[in-house]
RNA sequence: UAAGUAAAUCGCCUUAUCGUGCAGACAUUUAUCGUUUGUAAGGAAAGUCCGAACACCAUAGUGCAACAUAGUGGCUAACAGCCACCAGUCGUGAGGCUAGGAAAAGUGCAACAGAAAGUAUGUACAGGUCAUGCUGUAGUGAAACCAGGUAAACUCUAUGUGGUGCAAUGUCAUGUAAACCAAUGUCUGAGCGUAGCGCGCGCGAUGUUGGAGGGUAGGCAGCUAAAGUUUGCUGGUAACAGUAAACGCAGAUAAAUGAUAAGGGUGCUGACAUGAUUUUUCAUCGUCAGUAGACAGAAUUCGGCUUAUAGAUUUACUUAACUA
RNA sequence: CGACCUCUAGCUUAACUGGUAGAGCAUCAUACUCAUAAUAUGAAAGAUAUCGGUUCAACUCCGAUGGGGUCAA
């Protein structure tokens, strides 16, 4: 897997969003939080993320179109650490819950932190 | 030199690495995927306040109502926009601002004060007269007879406006309609749709049975070549128009246009240096350090308006002081 | 993207076609009580969301701006 983050990696089915915050399960690490459903895709994507900020927290398009991308980023360096080996198929939907802008490092640390604990959870299950 | 007025322009730059959307090419090939080339956010993309294009609803009809606009002339596809001029008003001035038609068509309104508030005419004093509610002054009030004020009160005049909006609309796939078609029962001449009402236009209404099949944030089209941009010339006081050449300039949809690092430039602050002046203050194509970089993100497309905006630059003009 | 509504003391609200902003609860003070509550009496607090315009006069009429909310697949 490589530090990239197509169009077929992001999540688009408005169904399959509105079915995963219905009966997904959520990890948190303030200030992200993850929603996730195993599911299957029609193509050989393991995983499928998409990114949300709430406009109560930002209200300028800027500032949330800029925290939506750092958590891009974020993502997109970091997915080979965790999931090279991963071999179910997930939707994943990451939240920013906080309400003052990050930097890319912070996002970096917390999102670290997020997929460890992830692993756990989905562990026990 | 200082303070201002008006108009216009710009809205940090460069490199490296890793990524994103769209389009093209190549290889592979059912497709995916890969490599590579090009391209990718503003002056307001914002607010949604006007005007249009485009689409559907009768080829969008008619009367009333409703709404909008309002000096004169011009510009424009159109406009509540722009330009020029007139008038009023504010400013020493350059200039700014003005919903700036009609009160002699009619109806209304004017608290308090005041004798009286729109059918006027009381008191005191003075003048005048044979005499008088004839004339002037005083007092109240924003306004006291003036063909008064008020039309961002109703109204009148002129001009204009049909409605709904790309979530319009078309189309493909899946195949459970209240929508469509046929038969039949019941009910009436009323009702429903078409913008608020009438006309006009279209349709009877409802239950049952049968038939046929298409609605959905699912895909595709609409979707970016356009009243296009830049430069020059010609006409016009100007807005603008004509003409020639060049350019080909985002198209996403849980929504691309980003991240990191380094360097440079600009402004500000401090220190040093130099010069003028000499406790201080001012200046600099000077050196070093620190710091700052606003408002803000395309969503069918254009023309305006309004609002937000650190800072930089240019041009023209005004006022005041000084020097020649 | 589009269509609309609303904003008045700390809170909930009045003010009818313009005439100068009232109520209730809450707050403060006093009385009653050993003290508190309840009760009674009194007091204070609004540039009517902001800015501008029309008018003699604006919460009211008109325009712009801002905040809050509703609707439409």
């Amino acid at each position: 897997m490589d530090t990239t983050y197509s169009k077929k990696e992001r999540l688009k089915s408005k169904k399959l969003i509105d079915k995963m915050f219905l009966e997904g399960r959520s990890v948190s690490v303030y200030p992200l939080r993850l929603v996730y459903l195993e599911t299957s895709f029609n193509d050989d994507i393991m995983i499928k993320t998409g990114v949300s900020v709430s406009r109560r927290h930002f209200k300028s398009a800027v500032d949330r179109n800029r925290v939506k991308r750092l958590m891009r980023e974020a993502y997109r360096l970091n997915k080979p650490i965790f999931f090279n080996n991963f071999s179910t198929q997930c939707a994943f939907m990451i939240l920013y819950i906080g309400t003052s802008t990050p930097t890319l490092k912070k996002i970096e640390t917390k999102m670290n932190l997020l997929f460890n604990k992830f692993h756990e959870d989905i562990k026990k299950n």
